[in-house]
DNA sequence: AAACGTGGTGGAACGTGTTCCAAATTATGC
DNA sequence: GCATAATTTGGAACACGTTCCACCACGTTT
């Protein structure tokens, strides 16, 4: 065992297995954008990766650690983009509104992607769990960072303030699975969001 | 198509009927209370059920129809038993604490059978959007009941009421989740709920 | 250059959810 | 009581996640 656990965009590997990594999460990607978790198979993808099926399973020990790490990728790159930039808003409610607003648009404009990620990250156990973290943290951080209006130093985040994020995340995991699964419509969700955000940050 | 939607308590069909979808959920809260979700396998509840397989998919459409579906009666009972006794405690977030501690007590002791019912409700789609709503109904309504004090009439209860009741849901789900997939332990779960209730409940 | 080891390949095989069907049983209307 | 319809049964069959294995390719060591 070598591949080991790049969880995270740890690079580690050849050149070839990089870029193996890379097809593999692509194709997933691809499935998951047309058809959602259903079409995510583990044959498809490995055919569509020009890879074999049992590298697939070296790369990824299954299908849901495959969907979470592309959802934590993803989370990733949102988290970086929404990091190094200031936040419009008075209060920290709007700011916090604004960002997960922003992010909705974001996921539903790829439903099916939405689901097919938001799905695994439910299903997912304790062999998970350090994919799992990596969502956890860029979600904390989007919020934390909107909290604190923008660029400044992340520094002045008290513990209170990791509380209420979690909270938000909380909320918004519950309303993303709602919506995922065709049981609240985006409306919903966002109003919802709003009525939870108000609640949590009374500025 | 005849058996149609008895997802909650209605009573529809024969008696031979009744007791053939009883023996069916008994079998399944036995074996997810022994094995968890992996365990609760359809050939297994139709032979420990006494029932052909083709009649269990007649009763439930899927596994996690049947899952959420008992997930629903225990909610229901659950919510029985608490809502028509008097909740102790001084402030709101005492009260609702109380009764979400008691409700967490009973579900780590049936550790696995918690999992089964939990991964089932996450993993759900829209076409067991009825099923869910049960177990969302009988969420808010202990929350609610638990937050008015007791057993005076329900009528006082606010729509603020209901959505705090809702985000309190959303995170008890979470961590649920959370425990039940072996992410975090009961006590980091019970401490997490209790800061997201102050939080939200500050009498 | 030969031997070796690591990782990749192709494909068979298994487990479990789900579907389907013909025969047997039970319920219903006359 | 019988004809007819509805349900149940038993079991085969299919789909997809997962495992396994025999073999091949390629970089490293000597």
């Amino acid at each position: 065992m070598s591949i080991a656990n790049p969880s995270t965009s740890e690079d580690l590997g050849s050149a070839a297995q990089r870029e193996r990594r890379k097809r593999i999460l692509d194709a997933t990607y691809q499935l998951a954008a047309s058809g959602g978790f259903d079409a995510v198979q583990m044959r498809a993808v490995a055919e569509q990766a020009d890879v074999a099926l049992g590298t697939l399973y070296r790369y990824f020990p299954s299908k849901i650690h495959l969907l979470v790490s592309a959802l934590g990728s993803q989370f990733e790159e949102a988290a970086r983009r929404l990091n190094d930039r200031e936040i419009p808003g008075d209060t920290q409610a709007d700011r916090v509104l604004y960002v997960l607003k922003r992010m909705a648009r974001g996921m539903q404009g790829d439903a099916k992607l939405t689901e097919a990620l938001t799905r695994a990250f439910m299903f997912a156990d304790s062999s998970v769990t350090n994919e799992i973290h990596v969502v956890g943290m860029a979600m904390t951080s989007i919020v934390t960072h909107a909290m604190h209006g923008g660029v400044p130093a992340e520094d002045a985040v008290t513990d209170e303030d990791v509380a209420i994020a979690r909270v938000i995340g909380d909320v918004w995991l519950s309303a993303l699975v709602a919506w995922v699964t065709g049981r609240s419509t985006a409306a919903e969700t966002a109003a919802h969001m709003e009525t939870a955000i108000h609640l949590v940050l009374r500025d």
